[in-house]
DNA sequence: CCTACTTTTGACCAATTGGTTAAACTGTTT
DNA sequence: AAACAGTTTAACCAATTGGTCAAAAGTAGG
């Protein structure tokens, strides 16, 4: 079967775009680089991918995705808010850990080309609203003190995805440039972020 | 006197500079869009900063240190908590809003090249050490919980610099695109955060 | 006005880069 | 085994880009 041998090809490029162009962003990143780290040739790039510019789509595509975090089943869920929030952060985080280097990427290249966000974001199916409404619906039973529920969403958004972000700011000011206590930081950090928020909004 | 012009010419070039890089990045920033921006010639360019990389660094520096807020003066006052609290939170917003992207632009480059950022660092006056002391203090003297102070300080950033940093992704996510109801939202925030933050931490 | 200097420019260059093409290779079908 | 399809490659190309250089333009002092 040839589908195999091409998949297993288109898969290798992508995998490899994503790398490189996490690393050096859209226009750092160079076709023959990317061709390397997939032990490919050049020519191949274009006979999958017609431009640059298509193979970059693609790939943000595939990362945007990544990003967006599984918001929908802190939605969906029936229990109170502080396991909902647990759930959320921790999942979040041990996501972006993975990739530290996403969020910067993300926005670096929306900022540069915000009108392709428009589509990402509808295809992608980000909901925001929903998770607005549940923190709507909590002020409203009373469980956490009132606010502009879009606030709340951003402020978490925040505490989460900027530490990581930051990593190599925040690793040299505060961590001696130590991964491993960077790390730990981190790891510890779900459980700060958490209380951060709750300390903040619960009403006691 | 022949200064008057070099000087002149000189910083219509840092100005141009930033602008360009910012928009741009480091590599996607082109020596003849800098020229054009400043209304020169290109080998001008050459003339007063010998490479591209010499005029970024210099760009560079001059934009990373308008993002190092003050925040001496948040130490130094013997002001409640809650005083320098606001106004090292009002101040930054401002001063972020002014240049919604750099953040962004300083964390792309600094991740593509952390070995700069040490330098650059130590030579900013950049002290976070000292706002670390003074949660410390403040935890010890019982206006605020128990907390590591790290991760205070890094939770304000945060709630500070994202919120503006992934101003194009928020402003299509819940503000519908239209700029006068984000920068509402921002100005409004400046009150949010400070409550968000004192609600978390203080000791009522 | 002339000389010495700095500043500014247009023309040019070598290297890089995204992209093309025609040929070679691989596997499948008849 | 030959024809056919999709896949992979090496060689090549045109355009762009950072950078250079010698000459021109501007400036100041004697």
């Amino acid at each position: 079967m040839t589908n195999i041998k091409k998949d297993n090809t288109e898969e290798k490029i992508l995998s490899a775009a994503q790398t490189v162009f996490i690393r050096k962003g859209m226009d750092g990143a160079r076709m023959q680089e990317i061709a390397d780290e997939a032990g490919i040739n050049k020519a191949l790039l274009h006979y999958y991918f017609r431009s640059k510019q298509q193979l970059f789509n693609a790939t943000f595509e595939s990362l945007f995705s990544k990003i967006i975090p599984n918001v929908m089943r802190m939605v969906q869920s029936d229990q109170p808010i502080e396991v909902k929030l647990e759930f959320f952060i921790e999942n979040y985080i041990d996501v972006l850990m993975k990739n530290p280097f996403l969020p910067t990427f993300i926005l670096k290249e929306i900022h540069q080309d915000p009108e392709f966000l428009e589509g990402l974001i509808r295809s992608s199916g980000l909901e925001p609203q929903k998770v607005v409404e549940m923190f709507k619906n909590e002020i409203e039973k009373g469980t956490i003190r009132t606010m502009d529920p879009r606030d709340l969403l951003i402020s978490i958004l925040s505490l989460i995805i900027f530490p990581i972000a930051s990593k190599p700011l925040l690793s040299l000011l505060f961590f001696d440039d130590d991964p491993k206590s960077y790390n730990e930081f981190i790891e510890k950090r779900k459980a700060t972020v958490k209380e951060f928020v709750l300390y903040s909004i619960l009403i006691k």
